[in-house]
DNA sequence: CGTTTTTGACCAGCGC
DNA sequence: GCGCTGGTCAAAAACG
């Protein structure tokens, strides 16, 4: 990755409000503590991640609303909570039409939380109903797909430890090596037939770097974390940090942490390589996260409809991932393939985050139209030099409902899609449904 | 004293 | 082949 901004790419959570982020304390350079922005950590007294908020949305698109009991809002409770606040103050009400307001206020209020949890039921059904589809898809697709097992000798064993993270690398490889069936992903495709070892170095090469609004100097993943080293890397006067995992011996996730270039306010983490050891759980979120978005890369779940004039994509702004407003831009161009999940935006940074919202609203598929007309406008977001081959998804050109068949498409077609999705959406559920009787997300 | 960070040196890849 | 750059190593320093 360059330095700056390159490669970078996605935006998200736009118009979202996160909670407010967290700082936790780590010791770091020159044995000081320092902030650390965790985005991804939990609550003190509760499971949800950070990247989800005080104010929770999970609503299906406009177009649904006549699967009302889908929308889930704990905005309700607050308001119910104004009401109950009330007093007679103003005017002075007797204090038999308070206790009686009190009470319909009680009502109202234990209504709004039957109906809460009745909402978290079914999309907690729902959720599950999806998981076991995107486990009988995964099953059906390794049987028939003889390739799959082959080159990952420990395949089994490391899904158990980290699931889903980089699962599919072996695939993406074998599929490099035959033109006619993945051409979208174009990357350090091996030539020769030492596969043990490019799977090792592919593994190794995928990249996933997120983007985010903190002024602590590391954000905070749930993994540990030892710095080996700091350069200046060219066209950044801020000095580039690497770190290696700590949590194993042999561990082979690095991570880079360097300053945005153009805004000094953006911290980009670059995570490569796949844990070798069971994550704790503060850090399943991300590295489901990351694995996710290094699934799609690697299983050509992006594409773009013009493969030999755009290797670089960016899918916007309703994929993956997240809220409608993510977008996620890849580069194959770079010198290893990345993903970036820029969490960034204009209008609101993590000290003021969006609400999250149901990843599964909607989401991308090849089939996407494809606007390939203004790199320079990707390229301003990226804050990188002009690029020649970008590739945009223009979500303006692309109805909800287009949004909605291209997504089932897209799930029922590829297993590993799913797979990638259900891993970050899953530590994002899991965790929601542990904490669904607190909405004080806020630590410290 | 063990662990972590710092920082200059070293190495590999790439372009010219 | 040479220089540039990114990434890593490892000895020294710092820290708890």
């Amino acid at each position: 990755m360059e330095a700056g901004c390159e490669n970078m790419v996605l935006n998200s959570f736009d118009g979202h409000k996160f909670p407010l982020i967290t700082n936790t304390t780590t010791r770091h350079e020159n044995g000081s503590s320092i902030n650390e922005m965790d985005f991804f950590s939990k609550s003190n007294d509760g499971n949800i991640p950070l990247m989800m908020s005080n104010d929770i949305h999970v609503k299906e698109e406009k177009k649904e609303q006549h699967d009302q009991q889908l929308q889930l809002n704990l905005n309700v409770g607050n308001s119910s909570l104004l009401t109950t606040n009330r007093t007679s103050n103003n005017g002075g009400s007797p204090n038999t039409n308070n206790q009686t307001g009190h009470k319909a206020d009680l009502v109202k209020m234990k209504r709004e939380n039957e109906s809460l949890r009745s909402m978290l039921a079914q999309v907690n059904e729902k959720y599950a109903s999806l998981q076991r589809i995107v486990q009988e898809k995964i099953a059906a697709h390794e049987t028939t797909n003889d390739m799959k097992t082959v080159t990952v000798e420990d395949d089994t064993k490391q899904s158990l430890l980290v699931p889903l993270e980089f699962k599919n690398l072996n695939r993406t490889i074998k599929i490099d090596s035959n033109p006619n069936t993945n051409k979208n992903v174009e990357f350090d495709s091996p030539k020769d037939g030492d596969q043990g070892r490019t799977v090792e170095a592919t593994m190794r090469r995928v990249r996933v770097s997120v983007r985010a609004r903190s002024e602590a100097s590391m954000i905070t993943d749930g993994c540990q974390w030892r710095k080996y080293g700091q350069k200046l890397a060219k066209g950044n006067p801020c000095p580039r940090a690497y770190y290696r995992c700590t949590m194993a011996v042999s561990c082979p996730v690095r991570k880079q942490v360097q300053r945005c270039a153009e805004d000094r306010t953006i911290l980009i983490t670059t995570y490569e390589g796949t844990h070798n050891h069971p994550l704790p759980e503060s850090a399943i979120t991300m590295a489901s996260t990351t694995s996710a978005a290094a699934s799609m890369l690697l299983s050509g779940s992006i594409s773009s409809s013009d493969h030999h004039h755009h290797n670089y994509h960016q899918i916007s702004p309703r994929s993956m991932l997240s809220s409608p407003n993510l977008t996620t831009t890849l580069s194959a161009t770079a010198p290893f393939p990345t993903i970036t999940l820029d969490l960034t935006s204009d209008h609101h940074d993590l000290r003021q985050p969006p609400p999250f919202h149901f990843p599964f609203s909607t989401n991308m598929h090849p089939s996407i139209t494809l606007n390939s007309n203004s790199p320079r406008a990707v390229m301003g977001q990226m804050g990188a030099q002009p690029y020649n081959n970008v590739t945009k998804f223009s979500s303006e050109q692309i109805s909800d409902q287009q949004l909605m068949n291209a997504a089932a498409t897209a799930v029922t077609s590829d297993p590993q899609f799913m797979a990638a999705l259900a891993a970050a959406i899953g530590s994002i559920i899991s965790h929601g449904n542990d904490n669904d009787n607190d909405n004080n997300f806020n630590r410290n």
